[in-house]
DNA sequence: GACTGACTGGCACTGAGTGCCATACCGGCA
DNA sequence: TGCCGGTATGGCACTCAGTGCCAGTCAGTC
């Protein structure tokens, strides 16, 4: 927590960006599979090996955030009225980190890279698991009693994925033209036809 | 279709019967990541070359029947009567696929595996991924009409898998002390407590 | 000027997965 | 009996992801 190791984190974070900006042109240009580390290393002007001290695998320079928006994710969870209903407050904590970043084309660009590249797909899904870890304690809390509490809470926060992701797909589809919480009001809307959003 | 063919057929499938019985052995034994398919080969009497043959990926000798299934699901699914609720038909053709395989104690030590081992996790989900191929057509048809029938139906099997994903986790943790049917009627409740099983 | 701590590069290694080629087996056919 | 085409096989070399190890560099410190 010195001067100096605040300075060593602003730079090492200067230096994720820079990779990860560098890498995600080399991905969208040639592709994802196509893109060596290599390739990545020297586009960065960094050594192969110093690639992996930043990042663990080449999927982690797309899917990395994914980790810190389960964290951010809970956050807003736990932020919501404790009266409030347990699919309206994760909607509203899923909605309230929806980040408009300007450039459309770019994040469809990435979208589409991401559902259509295997790869990426499963890791991603494999983030989003660690996302029930973050997010199945306080829903949990919020169905309060009962002996299958940790069970239910599995499958709420699932589902909520779940409809996050075919949300997400079909936005990537449909290249945008509704806003997500649009597809994802739809998908929820069809899995529970009773409660209106 | 001759029968040297067949003949061949049936060579093929006890060789991909062999070969997965001593892998799994292997696998059980000394942990999937731990095994190398070097290994695999050795104690299979085949060449690593020849492993590549019969199996695309080393997580393909553990999920390789899921391809199948998703098909028998989708056979299964077809075969419910065209009136019946679709979460309905969607469960008793989970249900009808469900295999009694006797060894319970090792089909329990295989799913603790899948489980709890990342790039077989990811890999299965990977996997239950092309099972919205096969069950969404019949899904959709069955809603019937409809501009966002693709989504909707999307939704569903994708919330129906994820409750049968919740339901083997439970059934793994709570080592198999009621019927995998049992958590996954809880969870499915869980998301739709409106609608009885 | 030695010391510590964090980052870096280079090298060698393992292990998954692929492409290529030569070979062996088997049934059919002249 | 000998040739032929299809299929499975083994071996080799290769790419690429990812890891471990060691030596060097560049702060700031006493």
């Amino acid at each position: 927590m010195t001067s100096a190791s605040g300075l060593w984190a602003r730079t090492r974070q200067r230096a994720y960006a820079e990779i990860t900006a560098v890498a995600m042109e080399l991905f969208l240009a040639d592709g994802f599979e196509q893109t060596t580390i290599d390739e990545i290393a020297a586009a960065a002007g960094i050594s192969r090996r110093s690639f992996f001290r930043y990042f663990g695998t080449k999927e982690d320079v797309v899917l990395g955030h994914l980790i810190a928006e389960g964290q951010a994710l809970r956050a807003a969870l736990e932020r919501r009225p404790d009266g409030e209903d347990v699919w309206t407050a994760l909607r509203a904590a899923i909605f309230s980190l929806e980040e408009a970043d300007g450039d459309e084309e770019r994040m469809l660009a990435v979208s589409r890279m991401l559902y259509r590249t295997p790869s990426l797909r499963a890791r991603s899904i494999e983030k989003h698991l660690r996302w029930y870890d973050d997010l199945v304690p306080e829903v949990q809390r919020r169905l309060g009693g009962g002996g299958d509490d940790l069970l239910r809470a599995r499958a709420i926060v699932g589902c909520a994925i779940t409809c996050l992701d075919v949300a997400g797909e079909a936005w990537t589809d449909g290249a945008a033209s509704r806003p997500l919480a649009h597809y994802f009001d739809a998908a929820l809307d069809a899995v529970r036809p009773a409660a209106a959003g």
